[in-house]
RNA sequence: GCCCUCAUCGUCUAGAGGCCUAGGACGCCACCCUUUCAAGGUGGAGAUCAGGGGUUCGAAUCCCCUUGGGGGCACCA
């Protein structure tokens, strides 16, 4: 299925890392591409000098492709070339566009310059605010002549700005998601600026040369855009061009039920995947943020969700950002994951341990894929492995005597059958060092001196691992290896010796 | 202050007039499984569908009001 006239965009501006906001925004709209066969394309809006960054950018391209959303047109990587059309799609390699685009309005009296200072506008607001009006721009500079815009001119020693003139009216459109919207424009807070006096353009103005440029079909982002959709569609009518259909999404939400923000939620992409959250996870979870295809199927793979998405499915009040369940479906499509990939994924997360010395030594390939079948679905989060099994690789474990002592035993009886267990295990050799070879005499052992098999295996199990929840302890102490499981029985018993009491 | 907007279990949601004495999932509790921890299985608590008026034979679903929440109002994006 193509449509080619259906054409939608994300627009990030390079000044932060990718937000998991930003992140909904382009699923959604890469989601709305996909299943209609429309196209979609990537912009950076980066006319915000002083913040944006390199970096930023290509935190922002990485951390999407990262994600899987791939676009059709755009900076494929930061720095990059871009494909597609309409290149560029970078905003301050397009500065002659906008500048063409402002002079026409300029020409057509459809925008005018405002010589106006921060400190004249500022001392606006402050009127405004102290008598309880709303901010509104009071039009100082919207009907000079000629003579007296010479004259504002030579006391301010700088440019003008451009400020696009708001004509009286009610601004109407049909939302994708909220229907219809109308907003009187004497609500808009007066005209505003197109370009700084600097000279460089601002975003309202941007978007809509863009878009139109662009030939953008759909606008589809936040709902705090939605104050802003009037002033972009007199922008597009005074540039002469077919408004778009606005589509305004909900937003994602603090748990206190506010729009997400850095203060009171983790919102960098890059965090969630450095604790260790994967694509399928994480896009799965942010896809049901806001949406559902109205079944009751909760896991659901990017091809299954591109196939199901209904833009008519999404709802119109925002989510709250639940990390429970995001670790939930994480976990649920860890399980999913095959071996290769499941051990090339952990690879980084163990390196990460070793290089702030939370393991000592790297496992290699086979030792985790031995582990795999115990630890895979213990996994809420590929980072958690090193929580899970960490004491695998660590040289010198920090052992807590009292915690090897069962609830139920006191310390000379947790000696004594640490001894003993030693003495049994030390039997095996590295031929049937295998869980099913040692667990039987051990159980025989419980037998005979009439314990119970848990209390024998947590103190067996805490010795060896320096902690009371572990996998499966036979297949721990197989993992640990002969050697080791050793030495660590007797170091355990050591460090008991001193609180035996006699 | 002004404008816009939203409203189903704690959370994510199903629900587009009768199928709803409101379904699923996360979380929580219990039990089963079990050497711990998970996973899995079974069951449970949990929403008078924000409140109040209508419309209708019938409303979570349509209309109005109230209340509560959220978003926005820059020479940021």
């Amino acid at each position: 299925m193509s449509d080619p006239t259906i054409r939608v965009r994300i627009a990030p501006s390079p000044t932060g890392p990718l937000h998991i906001g930003t992140a909904r925004t382009a699923l959604f709209n890469f989601l709305y591409a996909r299943h209609v066969g429309g196209t979609f394309l990537f912009r950076l809006e980066d006319t915000d000098v002083a913040r944006s960054t390199p970096e930023f950018e290509r935190d922002i391209i990485d951390g999407l492709h990262w994600l899987g959303i791939t676009w059709d047109e755009g900076p494929d990587a930061a720095g990059g070339l871009d494909k597609g059309p309409f290149a560029p799609y970078r905003q301050m390699q397009r500065l002659a566009i906008y500048a063409e685009a402002a002079d026409r309005l300029l020409d057509a009296d459809l925008a005018y310059p405002c010589y106006c200072t921060p400190d004249e506008l500022e001392a606006d607001r402050k009127a405004q605010e102290a008598a309880k009006q709303p901010p509104k721009y009071v039009g100082r500079c919207a009907n000079l002549t000629a003579d007296e815009r010479a004259a504002r001119q030579a006391a301010t020693a700088r440019p003008p700005a451009t400020r696009f003139r708001v004509r009286p009216g009610v601004i109407a459109w049909n939302d994708l998601i909220r229907d219809r919207i109308e907003i009187d424009t004497t609500n808009l807070g007066g005209d505003f600026v197109i370009v700084r006096s600097e000279g460089t353009p601002l975003y309202h103005f941007t978007v809509v040369v863009d878009d139109a440029a662009m030939a953008v079909s759909h606008v589809i982002r936040g709902e705090d855009h939605v104050g802003n959709t009037p002033k972009h569609i007199l922008l597009f009518e005074a540039l002469g061009h077919p408004v778009p259909t606005f589509g305004h999404l909900p937003l994602i939400l603090n748990p206190d039920g506010t729009k997400m923000s850095k203060r009171k939620s983790q919102t960098a992409v890059d965090d969630y995947r450095a604790q260790g959250f994967i694509r399928e996870g994480l896009l799965n979870y942010l896809a049901y943020l806001g949406w559902s295809p109205g079944t009751e199927e909760d896991v659901l793979s990017l091809d299954e969700i591109i196939a199901k998405f209904d833009i008519d499915k999404v709802h119109k009040g925002g989510a709250k950002f639940d990390i429970g369940r995001l670790e939930w479906l994480n976990g649920q499509w860890i399980r999913k994951l095959d071996a290769d990939d499941l051990i090339d994924r952990l690879r980084p997360y163990l390196q990460a341990a070793l290089d702030d010395g939370r393991i000592s030594r790297l496992p290699s390939d086979d030792e985790v894929r031995a582990l795999l079948p115990v630890i895979q679905e213990r996994l809420p989060t590929l980072a958690a492995v090193v929580d899970l099994v960490g004491f695998l690789w660590i040289d010198d474990l920090a052992l807590d005597p009292a915690l090897v002592v069962p609830k139920r035993w006191d310390a000379a009886t947790t000696h004594e059958a640490l001894v003993a267990a030693r003495g049994i295990l030390a039997a095996h050799d590295a031929v049937t060092w295998e869980a099913d070879e040692l667990e039987p005499p051990l159980r025989e052992l419980v037998e005979a001196r009439s314990w119970k098999a848990g209390d024998l295996f947590m103190a067996i199990r805490v010795a060896t691992t320096g902690r009371t929840a572990t996998p499966p302890l036979f297949d721990t102490l197989v993992a640990l290896g002969r050697e080791r499981t050793l030495a660590r029985l007797d170091a355990a018993a050591t460090a008991l010796a001193p609180a035996i009491v006699r």
